[in-house]
DNA sequence: GATGAAACACTCTAGCA
DNA sequence: TGCTAGAGTGTTTCATC
């Protein structure tokens, strides 16, 4: 379903979808524009392309408040999809895991200022599906979202 | 430095990229193409759009052992920097963040399996400027990497 | 600093071999 | 898949507001 082709061509889109598909086409050995578009419009059909986004630098736009929040529940596994879905519909909420362990689920957010923060935190103490939560201040991002390491 | 014009722009880029600039326009209050223009390319140089990428399903990549790893390491917080650049560069690292409290870094790794995972774990553990090291599975992508809700 | 127009090169894609 | 043709897109320049 997804050949050498393919994933030759995602692992450049996936650090830089402005890459013209002439260009990608050299890259990867196959030298038709047009076989390159319709492989991507395909991936794209496939949802394995979901989006092309810019990656912003949030502390340049004066987000500073990044934070992680471990989130322990009182139910079981089972209500892993429920409380999820509330999880992530959360305000400034960047991503959503759930993990095995002590800890439920890992929440990335990304807020402007402290208040921003205590607004997530607020909708968060008043879930009552929730024990306890533990959120962490992030001092730096040593490394900011990137998939350019990942080989395909 | 960075106006309301430049927010919208960047709210509509960080969602897909791949508007084009007259549409763009449209949706911002900007109505010629040629101002657009000028404003994304001055954010690209001013490194606030950092990359235009595409956003893949990596678990429609088969990469079914997402982790989080949280490290807690020997010395202060000095050896932030040093530790984490040793960190960041681990194979199938997608985030490093520095955080305050009894962890000291989270780490989110995209791995297509097991022996991925413990080609980590084997450059993690060789390393003596960390104390422990506890890794969790990921069981449920509950919400992937996405800054749409963000509100600039 | 934005607009609209014009000009140009570049890019994408549909149809067909 | 490759090729080609036509439509669409981004960028620059200009006069004007």
């Amino acid at each position: 379903m997804v050949d050498e082709f393919d994933r030759r061509i995602l692992t450049i889109l996936k650090n830089d979808c402005d890459v013209p598909l002439k260009e990608i086409g050299k890259k990867v050995g196959l030298f038709s524009a047009s076989a390159i578009s319709k492989r991507i419009n395909k991936l794209k059909e496939d949802g394995i392309i979901k989006k092309q986004v810019a990656l912003l630098d949030y502390e340049k736009l004066n987000f500073d408040f990044i934070s992680i929040i471990f989130v322990k529940t009182k139910y079981h596994k089972d209500y892993a999809q429920i409380i999820g879905n509330k999880l992530k519909s959360l305000p400034n909420v960047v991503a959503v895991f759930f993990i095995l362990g002590d800890i439920d689920f890992v929440i990335l957010t990304v807020n402007r200022n402290r208040q921003d923060f205590l607004r997530i935190m607020e909708k968060l103490t008043s879930m009552d599906e929730i024990e306890r939560s533990d959120s962490r201040v992030v001092a730096y991002t040593i490394k900011d979202i990137d998939f350019s390491s990942i080989e395909l």
